[in-house]
DNA sequence: TTAACATACAAACAGATTGTATGTAAAGAG
DNA sequence: CTCTTTACATACAATCTGTTTGTATGTTAA
């Protein structure tokens, strides 16, 4: 049974990234060893650092496909909608049933900041969930007839505030009671 | 010249406390070996162990005391200020200076989260800032006629805001936009 | 088809780092 | 003045990371 290079180096590295999953989700990014990593993936350290840089770019790899998973879940639910209002409540609930999967806010918001740098998650996340955030926003404040002067600090806030939430919801608290919260906070901004 | 146990350890640890804070502002906390912060501090590694459990404990150390200074310079600006809303406004400019402070939003924003949890960070918070806000939050819509069912929701949300705020502050965007953000954020809370 | 090369990986190595264990001098108690 | 405790310094053991070296398998082109 022989199997092409890229058929290797596919099964290999998704391998890896599965296995790294896991244990980051489980231990943390710092207490994660390549060596137990390699050993979950059932192959060895030299596959690891022949297919990504290093430690940071295995996690980086694993975070980046977390952000694309939670922004296809995001656009799949993109209903049509209602009002803007609805739109962005909608994306609210979509957003925290994708950040619900287990290990995705250890991976998104606390490990992957402190290991990439706010300015690399900053940019994988305004590619992803952050710009359709100010895209409903724009659209909420342009039909309530409100100025959009503010727009990039209201979703930078805003999108901080869904972050928080999302821990918030795995750390056992009332979504309801956050989701509430949410809709209070932008129906207060789309308030004449 | 002898001196006592008492002076021996105080200047120790908190020549300690001084150079780790340093180095986790300058290199972060995983790239910060322990022999650097010691030969910062003029003593040895013997004595970092002697005083803290082990180096997870110093950084605590540092974070915790951030926290304090930065509730002491919260408090210490308290004004008494007009309305309701005013002062949550002025507390927020207060926290926002007192997060200007250099390596802050690094140790208590970045690093803190990911190296102590977000369940210890939580606590340090919420005895010093973020204890504060709710207060504020509390008497705002106590004045507006809201409902506080949700105000531990709310200051949860506008906390994460404010941190937020705090990162893009230091990252070189509009403090005037940001603070004007939160205030409009504040007041479509407390619009009827 | 086969010689030349590239890719994928395994294994061994070097340096650094963390926490511990051991040893010593000074302080404090009785 | 002895005995104990505290505050360190130093040496050590166990990892862990990234690099290097070696090998087998896949790919390409004459």
């Amino acid at each position: 049974m022989s199997r092409s290079n890229r058929e290797r180096t596919e099964s290999t590295v998704s391998a890896l990234i599965e296995a790294a999953r896991a244990l980051f989700v489980e231990k943390g990014y710092v207490e994660t060893a390549t060596p137990d990593i390699v050993a979950a993936a059932g192959v060895t350290r030299g596959a690891l650092y022949h297919h990504f840089e290093d430690k940071k770019a295995l996690f980086r790899a694993v975070v980046e496909r977390e952000a694309q998973a939670v922004a296809a879940a995001i656009e799949e639910r993109a209903a049509p909608a209602g009002s803007p209002r609805e739109a962005l409540l909608a994306g609210a609930a979509a957003y925290f049933d994708a950040m619900a999967k287990e290990g995705r806010t250890r991976l998104m918001l606390l490990d992957g900041p402190a290991v990439l740098g706010f300015a690399s998650i900053g940019a994988i996340d305004s590619e992803n969930a952050e710009g359709t955030l100010r895209d409903g926003l724009a659209a909420a404040l342009a039909a309530a007839g409100k100025s959009d002067r503010l727009i990039g600090a209201l979703t930078a806030l805003l999108s901080a505030a869904f972050d928080r939430a999302a821990i918030a919801i795995e750390a056992g608290e009332s979504r309801a009671d956050l989701e509430t919260a949410i809709a209070t906070l932008a129906d207060g901004l789309l308030k004449p």
